[in-house]
DNA sequence: CTGAAAGCGCTTACAG
DNA sequence: CTGAAAGCGCTTACAG
């Protein structure tokens, strides 16, 4: 077994032709081998320790039997790996291998791991940032599929998975307003992303839907981080009709309306409910109380986009949806509370 | 340029032979060929937009050009997805590219995973964990050069590569003594890992080195989070002569330390200083005042550990350090101040 | 200075 | 029911 044994070794030792035994280990449909061949094949490939080279296969089949990932970072935010393992879990559970490249955002690099990937004849790419944006189509390799993840593309042209942005804004003001707040504050960043938006729409209609005021000065934006959220959160409880209850755009955010509310005696659920985002779980489970926060489906985007690919990469011409967007999950900790009586 | 160009078609558009163009394309070290058809070949190729199939290339010459990593789980802990990138830009650097697979922890689907990579004929293989550990050996398909990524095997006998815990804690000691600190404590979790042994080593010698007191009544253990912390460093500063600085084995375990000092009315830095360890940064510079903390290597690893890899995938007869110490790193923010006057 | 031949390890029609 | 042949796209001696 120290040179690795090839189909002829197995082949010589079953007494059989090399044709055989790949019917045989490969299950061909329809081919009309004896039972008593298949287990004498199938016992000298045991013996042998045989274990077909994938390159050898791949050359002759043209499938290599690899998917590709390429992302501009990975882990800037700490939970966005799961991105990978999810598509990982789904290319390995269909026989794919996955392969990652990062291109640190460099747009020379990704040419030119464009052009690596295609020489590696990979089945189908996905193309993955670590936070959800809108970006020009990257091109792939010639006829090679490709899908987005956490990413769309500008002229909507590419399959892309992304999260329910929407839907999770919603389940954070469904909770808050589930405890009886009407008066219901969003703390947000400045950006223009799809996030901002998504969760923005969300926000109003799940508002406007309950009846619940829809008002301008129950929001406020400022950058975001912690010291972003305190600024905005005072702006808010400085009011005078202020709200009872604040959905936060991140948690970093949310532990900027924590200090708020700290530095105006304001006790958390007691006298402010609040919600945020991400569910950063090394932040949000340190927090006194520990923070409610909606949960991005990194693990679920990755399977998904994995999943769409594989079928591309089976039939080029399968109809797949062009945007995906997947839900959320609200991870519910101690800082949501009963509305205080007015 | 549907079907993608073969190096055949290459050869024919410039009147060679296939020897030739791949002479010219690999730069074949000797191959006596003149300049004008150097540049015919380079045109052709060109101009078909040609690029070689690595599964071709690797049949031939028995190098596949991938590495591989295996890993439990990629990023429980928040950013030891790093360690991903840090091997991936080492392997690509090397022109090799990397495929990942998680394995859950299960020690069948590691089995099924070898022998795919096997087959794969991957290169290499670097084998994971995404908190330091000791593990029992894993077993590389037949043959393979294997490098442990921060785990070290029980037998010593696979080169490995992990964080340098050790002089973390010396440095974390050294931050508080050069601000005046003599009698600093430490709060520590409860497992016999090598990141608690390291530490707990490192803590006690950078003391004794500077004559300062090394006391049982300054190290209290609890469970590992900030529960765990804050009642560790409850104990430590109710004692008679509390320390007025504080190691934390985790930045989790530190921000119990914050609230068992705000608990006592104690201010940071003013009244107590402390120094964690991860450097989770959205955790650290969210706290207030923001937490000094000794970072983990994670990209240097992964980046050490793929170079070890590819020089044993050169030659495997290679002479490589069986346990490299990667260095840490610390983080300062403002946790850390001047000792209080006795 | 360049080309023809062999072969890496498979799978796929096809013949018998 | 099974085997011989061809070929996937390269690279590596070797011949001239």
């Amino acid at each position: 077994m120290s040179p690795r044994a090839r189909i002829s070794d197995v082949a010589r030792l079953a007494g059989v032709a090399p044709s055989t035994v790949s019917a045989v280990l490969n299950d061909v449909h329809g081919a009309r081998v004896k039972e008593s061949t298949r287990d004498r094949v199938r016992r000298a490939a045991d013996e042998l320790g045989y274990a077909p080279n994938a390159l050898a296969r791949g050359l002759r089949t043209r499938r290599s039997g690899t998917l590709a990932l390429i992302s501009d970072v990975i882990a800037t935010t700490p939970y966005a790996g799961q991105l990978i393992q999810g598509a990982q879990d789904a290319a390995w559970e269909a026989g794919h291998v996955l392969m990652v490249v990062n291109t640190g955002g460099d747009a020379a690099i990704e040419r030119r791991a464009m052009a690596v990937l295609r020489q590696q004849q990979v089945g189908g790419v996905l193309w993955a940032t670590m936070s959800h944006r809108v970006v020009p189509a990257p091109v792939p390799p010639n006829g090679t599929p490709l899908v987005l993840l956490d990413a769309r593309d500008e002229a909507g042209a590419v399959p892309s998975v992304v999260p329910d942005e929407e839907a999770g804004a919603r389940a954070a003001v469904a909770e808050l307003a589930s405890h009886g707040h009407r008066r219901i504050g969003f703390v947000l960043d400045r950006n223009d992303s799809p996030a901002s938006e998504g969760r923005t729409a969300g926000y109003r209609d799940a508002l406007a839907e309950r009846g619940l005021p829809v008002e301008d000065a129950l929001v406020a934006r400022a950058q975001s981080d912690s010291t972003g959220g305190e600024a905005a959160a005072g702006v808010l409880l400085d009011r005078p009709d202020p709200p009872t209850a604040i959905f936060a755009f991140t948690d970093q955010m949310a532990v900027g309306v924590y200090r708020a509310a700290a530095a105006r005696g304001l006790r958390i659920p007691a006298d402010l409910s609040v919600v945020g985002f991400d569910d950063l779980a090394v932040l949000a489970q340190e927090l006194r109380p520990g923070l409610s926060s909606v949960a991005l489906p990194h693990y679920a985007m990755g399977e998904t986009a994995a999943a769409t690919l594989l079928r591309l990469v089976e039939d080029p011409a399968a109809e797949v949806p062009a945007l995906q967007r997947v839900p959320t999950r609200i991870v519910r900790r101690a800082s949501v509370g009963p509305a205080p009586r007015a």
